[in-house]
DNA sequence: CGGTATCCTTCATGATACTG
DNA sequence: CAGTATCATGAAGGATACCG
């Protein structure tokens, strides 16, 4: 019988899954990147992570930091100079969510490669595939490797 | 240097990571919850559905459900009858992700047990622990097995 | 440098009603 | 039963300006 399916409160989110939690933790268009970054990179600033990201807005970039920090997968270390410093690294926390970047990334070069292609039930694809799976070489990272951020001025 | 930050394209969607296409697919409030229930069910159909996830909307579901079928994660099976009857099920695609699904459920829970615990850099802890580990017994499928539709009429 | 504060736009979500 | 169509809304996202 479906009686429970408990709404559950962790770190001011609801959910009723623990994979709806994580989504809220590290889903987005923006945490995914910034986590992977810190990942690679170990402490940035938030100069630095502008920079990576130049499509952010820095309201955004603030408000996803610290959500993050308040998530405790990130930490936020503030140097009081006179022109200020702020550093970012990630906590054990923050580390350990990196695995699970990869196996999504993991399956999105799958479903990359597989879309247009056979593994379906139907044999159906929807749209076109825009390029075979030559260009992802890799497996087991998001994309290649440090260059994820984006650099073109286009949404 | 960074400088290929390639904008790609696949089933439509925009990304610069397969980590974000990968999200594109299988993230949201809902699609998880499909995905999940159809691994479980293995067929389902659009009523059952419903039954299972209280709090969705028709408009919802239906749209939901197309852009899984679109991305070829599940297959839609029309039977020509008086009543109609429409079922669901996972393609091979759509199977593939369920380890994905249970490796972030996996980490949900780490999280909900490590939250305001020990494990970040700065020992500091956002909120309160709402309970301890206690109620996840399980530590490879999100949540419990297959009462994870919800049955709240709240929001 | 690393933010806040304010305002504005967009789009995802939802309620409701109707249909083959 | 399994949708589609229409309208409403509210939160997310973003542009801009100002501050310690």
């Amino acid at each position: 019988m479906v009686t429970a399916c408990t709404l559950k409160h962790c770190a001011g989110k609801e959910y009723y899954c623990s994979l709806e939690l994580t989504l809220q933790v590290i889903g987005g268009k923006w945490k995914p990147i910034i986590l992977w970054r810190l990942g690679q990179d170990g402490t940035l600033r938030f100069s630095e992570l502008r920079r990576i990201m130049p499509n952010i807005t820095q309201k955004m970039l603030t408000q996803q930091l610290r959500e993050l920090e308040s998530d405790g997968v990130l930490h936020r270390e503030v140097y009081p100079q006179v022109p200020p410093r702020v550093e970012y690294s990630l906590t054990e926390m923050g580390r350990s969510v990196l695995p699970v970047l990869s196996e999504m990334c993991k399956w999105g070069h799958a479903f990359e490669a597989n879309h247009g292609t056979a593994g379906t039930t139907d044999g159906r694809a929807a749209g076109h595939a825009t390029a075979p799976a030559a260009d992802a070489p890799d497996t087991d990272a998001p994309d290649t490797d440090n260059d994820l951020g984006m650099a073109v001025g286009e949404v």
